[in-house]
DNA sequence: TTGATTGTTACCGG
DNA sequence: TCCGGTAACAATCA
């Protein structure tokens, strides 16, 4: 479910109904109630994201801190409310809608020392527009490590997941085990561009559509993907190989994506 | 019931 | 110190 196009879009939609208002943030089932009862009734001043990361930030200087892990998921309901649906961690209310967070690896209260450690660690965000690409350019040139790696390493620069990390590759004829010494700064700067214009498609559309002729108001699929999980380029026709770095399933062309080193 | 999954962190050994 | 490997954790769906 979660990159970093699910956070953000989760980010905009509840600022709109959760902004500047004083929520109501409970545990229906108990399994968050330490934490919950602090940031009850108090004013949400906004909603943020940084990569994966949500933050609603409160106006006593808390902020409730979410990250979904792999199978996290947000769900939001208009009032009245309604009866969780499976393990509800945590369930915001406002004044027209409530908003359930399931599976969630991480759900916690965090103070205002707290929230800038977690920024201060996590690499620019593609999607955000005060975000400072150099950053991750410069660990990028310094490391030996394949380019497929260090996409997706949140503290190089933040937002991509697994799915994208194939896409943004191939789309950009960028082989993944390329070390990322040998990414040139143009390069970079298309990598970083095709990550932020995939991810901006994905918050629009709440799918990860990476194909240009794709129409996502037809079909309201899930993902459009060109060669994540495919067996042919579509490019090329060539089979896809499927490898595995930082231990998850990577998708690449050897045609047309090609390696340097 | 089993397995797979759009993720991260902690820990350990080389 | 930095790297890779491994386990642990989360919940849902097919």
């Amino acid at each position: 479910m979660p990159e970093g196009h699910t956070i953000h879009r989760a980010a905009r939609d509840h600022r709109r109904i959760f902004e500047k208002c004083a929520l109501e943030v409970g545990s229906p089932q108990g399994r968050f109630s330490e934490g919950a009862s602090i940031l009850s009734g108090q004013l949400c001043r906004t909603v943020e994201a940084f990569g994966k990361h949500l933050l609603y930030r409160f106006d006593n200087n808390l902020a409730l801190h979410i990250h979904l892990g792999l199978f996290g998921r947000i769900r939001k309901h208009k009032l009245p409310l309604q009866k969780p649906r499976g393990a509800v961690r945590v369930r915001l209310i406002g004044k027209t809608h409530a908003v359930d967070i399931n599976g969630p690896t991480i759900c916690r209260v965090l103070d205002s020392n707290a929230v800038t450690t977690l920024i201060n660690r996590i690499g620019p965000d593609v999607l955000r527009s005060d975000s400072n690409p150099e950053l991750a350019f410069a660990k990028i040139t310094k490391s030996k490590a394949p380019i497929g790696q260090l996409i997706m390493d949140q503290s190089v620069m933040a937002g991509i997941g697994n799915i994208y990390r194939s896409e943004i590759l191939w789309r950009q004829s960028v082989h993944p085990e390329t070390p990322g010494r040998e990414i040139d700064r143009e390069t970079f700067d298309q990598l970083w561009d095709e990550a932020k214009a995939l991810l901006k498609i994905g918050v629009k559309h709440n799918a990860i559509i990476t194909v240009d002729t794709a129409q996502p108001s037809k079909t309201r699929y899930k993902e459009c993907v060109n060669i994540f999980a495919k067996d042919r380029c579509p490019s090329c026709k060539n089979e896809i190989r499927c490898l595995e770095i930082s231990g998850r399933r990577a998708f690449v062309c050897d045609i047309c994506q090609v390696k340097k080193n």
